[in-house]
DNA sequence: TTGAAAGCGCTAACAG
DNA sequence: CTGTTAGCGCTTTCAA
């Protein structure tokens, strides 16, 4: 017990095989005896035992590593202080660390047009996620027609050839403006940043809500900062500068829904009495805020494991579509 | 040019010199020759060669990796989604992908008493950098008496065993204040939460600076939390119950000035003729909001560089002293 | 079902 | 100053 087992060797002594035996036995190979396998897995287990595995990267040609890169946008802060790609980015850590990888996280700033291949090149890594496509959509595009191992959190648009895995935005704004028109609300107000491709398909499913709705609904739309710090001032302006005060407001995230509840409060407005307000993402603060915000729900974790699915498929060679995910209302008090 | 040079070896036949000779040039070893080590060096990079970390790693018995570790308290959600901390983990990225280590992010949760031993005993890193040692530092403390290669953020305090890296926050506190008075503020008010060993820092030195400035200034101290989204009503609802409205608010926190700022306006006073807000961080947001934001900068980038420097060091095996930064008074609009 | 042996690409003695 | 050589710890034919 005392033994310090540093190699497969160590514990192949201590089995009576060869080192050989272990590292099939450890690998999961059913060519082994299940006697002998089970023993050398129990003897690795109790000794703490975990073979090297840049020994086995080297052996394997494989890197053992997976780059998470965040492309930063000119002025946009917003991209890498978004608790939203903190959140996502926390749990592919973890996806990623349960799978033997290892997390390389890397920013970068998209100035000239071949820094993905640039990346790729630099060949450090066995694949790529990419948080936040932003506007560099085309960018993946090119880079997907020749490099497999690659996929991006983000929206799905009809005819890209990359991997994308994300929410469909567009019924979330459905979902959001439903539930407000549901609740009664006849002046809607959306307030979110629609350059960015995700926000401008939660406005479309919103406006189609509306129109199914049938009813007398107006939707109007606010353009607004994404980053938190200014958002508010953007709420506010519009708030100043309408005829009358909406009923109802659909925010493109929680940040943008947590920054209009404190304007409408400042004024002396009451949530969700005077105006209800829901938001997107289901962030931790959205049940921790004060009113604990109604939102729609994008599932950040089923969301790193399937990028990380499709990921290790691609790095085996096989192609993936895409993917995805439904949206969730949750219902909470701002409404 | 067309040929693939995958090894030392190919680049090796290609210069007319041994892979010795190659690894030796590449390594930067001052042994060669320097004309061949130049023209080694050129060939490499006309060819976009690296040599292959993970062999290297094998041979020389590293890892070629640094774990950054973000301990996550139970509803502490600040930790995770905080902008300072998320700014800092860029520029650690950064610096350590210079030095040729891999960022390996992992996430844990301190419950039981171990948390670091087992982390360390995985040994799948060469060393590791705490972010945010909250209420861990006794257990940093323990695991510092044998285990070296470990540094972490945060504050410094007298007699601990293990490696920080962080501003003087007493200082801070100190500068802020002073600003506040020199500015004719009377009435400061601190928000922020305390019970963090920073903020409780940066408020004694406020405390300090109206002690010596001599001058007949009151300071009250507003529990805030830090999460952006409840230190708006923490703020609120201190004003609601003071008698006096301060003149001079100094926030614990960029992110928590902006709300006071918000919460503020929302009331009709102007920021800074009614009140003046000061922050701390110097985050990106503090130059982009409105007004722009007076702070007390702390210096992330040099942060993070020390912190390398310093795990460097001590994977090296040179035990290194706590570094301890200059915080720097940003003036902007809002005092 | 298992073992022997040959490397993966690199670095570091040790000679020259 | 440079080349030869022997592994780092693992996986994987190829035989047994």
């Amino acid at each position: 017990m005392a033994e310090k087992i540093r190699t497969i060797y160590d514990l192949a002594k201590l089995a009576g095989v060869s080192g050989a035996t272990v590292s099939r036995a450890l690998a999961g190979k059913d060519v082994v005896n299940s006697k002998t396998a089970e023993k050398i897995r129990k003897l690795a287990a109790d000794h703490g035992f975990r073979p090297s595995s840049i020994a086995r990267n080297l052996r394997m040609q494989k890197k053992g590593a997976i780059g998470v890169v965040i492309p930063l946008g000119h002025d946009k802060t917003q991209h890498i202080s978004d608790p939203f790609f903190m959140t996502l980015i926390g749990a592919l850590a973890d996806e990623l660390t349960e799978k033997g990888f290892d997390l390389v996280l890397s920013r970068i700033i998209p100035d000239t047009d071949d820094w993905l291949n640039r990346m790729i090149d630099s060949d450090r890594v066995d694949g790529y996620i990419i948080i936040g496509q932003s506007n560099q959509s085309k960018t993946l595009d090119r880079v997907a027609q020749s490099y497999l191992p690659m996929v991006a959190w983000g929206a799905f648009a009809q005819g890209q050839i990359h991997c994308s895995v994300g929410t469909d935005n567009f019924l979330g704004g459905m979902l959001a403006a439903s539930h407000l028109i549901d609740k009664g609300c006849k002046k809607l107000a959306f307030c979110g940043n629609t350059q960015a491709i995700e926000m401008a398909l939660r406005l479309d499913g919103a406006k189609e809500a509306v129109k199914q709705s049938g009813k007398d609904v107006s939707l109007v739309e606010t353009p607004t900062h994404l980053a938190a710090e200014l958002s508010g001032t953007d709420i506010a302006a519009f708030l100043d500068s309408t005829d009358e005060m909406p009923d109802g407001i659909f925010a493109g995230s929680d940040l943008i829904a947590l920054t209009a509840i404190q304007v409408l409060v400042g004024r002396g407005l009451s949530v969700p009495n005077d105006v209800r307000v829901i938001g997107f993402d289901d962030l931790l603060l959205a049940q921790t805020s004060v009113p604990t915000l109604t939102t729609i729900r994008q599932d950040i974790t089923s969301g790193a494991k399937h990028l990380v699915e499709c990921l290790l498929a691609r790095i085996n060679g096989a192609p993936t579509g895409s993917i995805v995910l439904n949206p969730e209302l949750i219902q909470r008090a701002s409404t």
